[in-house]
DNA sequence: CGTTGAACCTGTTTGC
DNA sequence: TGCAAACAGGTTCAAC
């Protein structure tokens, strides 16, 4: 589900209201969710939230007790979500991890995940810096626009698919290169290496554009996407192809959007969407 | 090294 | 109505 800006919401929320509680307690009801350092579970408790922050599609809590500190690493997979309270996860057997904190008003946050898919990493900075290392690129958000053109020029591949791939370029989804293509009037099966300049310019400009709209709205909630509080994104009310197929191209021609590949389509349209 | 496609999981929607 | 198949925003791993 979750995919940049909504994972920058669900931080940015985390952000104004667990920064500065300390962990009281901890429980883990799957133990398989948690894929990487077990051995620190019994380290969190009485730990102190010190930070929180974004790597691609991952959420990072920063965690300090005494003079040492820890990482919590969470990857949202599909549906997975953090809440304030129990009740805002639909199925509460899909809780995989539950925490009780301190010194803020808040005081519970709940990891759901009814798909599995993601799960929960705990880290020391080294095991943290080769994760990062092993599984991300540029983040999309933050990327300038020479490094982002230098990795389209060297993309044999189709640019949805460099799209999807994180450790190319980490934090875009399958809507968002949809919505992003069809802004920047490239098609998704495009070649990385044969867009033009003034192409992979536009398409810089394009992606982060629409990345800060989308933040900006809150994130794009389909079915299931919440913020920690419950609240619903807005941007898919203005999504302007992903699963808008046969539905006519907003950008004034005749042609219907179309869909290709049954899975993980690709939304564009033919008239409007060049492959250089 | 870069790219592709199947596998992983559960819940909901679609079609017969 | 009921059941099965198709499909959903994710990454991983093997194979090319």
């Amino acid at each position: 589900m979750p995919e940049l800006p909504e994972v920058e919401i669900v931080v940015q929320h985390l952000k104004a209201h667990i920064l500065g509680a300390t962990i009281a307690t901890l429980a883990i009801h799957r133990s398989d969710m948690v894929r990487t350092g077990h051995d620190l579970i019994p380290w969190l408790p009485q730990a102190t939230v010190t930070q929180v922050h974004r790597i691609g599609k991952c959420v990072v809590m920063t965690c300090q007790r005494s003079q040492e500190t820890r990482y919590l690493l969470s990857e949202l997979g599909m549906t997975g979500l953090w809440f304030f309270k129990a009740n805002l996860a639909t199925s509460p057997q899909h809780i995989h991890c539950q925490m009780t904190l301190s010194g803020r008003k808040t005081r519970e946050l709940h990891y759901w995940n009814p798909r599995r898919f993601g799960g929960l990493w705990l880290f020391e900075l080294s095991g943290l810096e080769a994760f990062m290392q092993r599984r991300f690129g540029p983040d999309a958000l933050t990327i300038t626009q020479d490094a982002f053109c230098h990795l389209v020029q060297t993309t044999r591949g189709q640019l949805k698919a460099f799209f999807l791939n994180q450790q190319r370029l980490a934090g875009i989804g399958n809507i968002y290169a949809n919505e992003i293509l069809y802004r920047a009037n490239v098609h998704p099966d495009a070649k990385g290496h044969q867009l033009r300049s003034t192409s992979r310019q536009r398409l810089h400009q394009t992606m982060q554009e629409v990345l800060r709209e989308a933040i900006a709205a809150g994130g794009s909630s389909i079915r299931d996407f919440r913020a920690p509080n419950g609240s619903k994104g807005h941007f898919q009310e203005v999504h302007q192809v992903y699963q808008k197929d046969d539905q006519a191209c907003l950008h004034g021609c005749a042609t219907l959007i179309q869909r290709l590949q049954k899975e993980r389509s690709s939304f564009f349209c033919s008239s409007c969407q060049k492959k250089r």
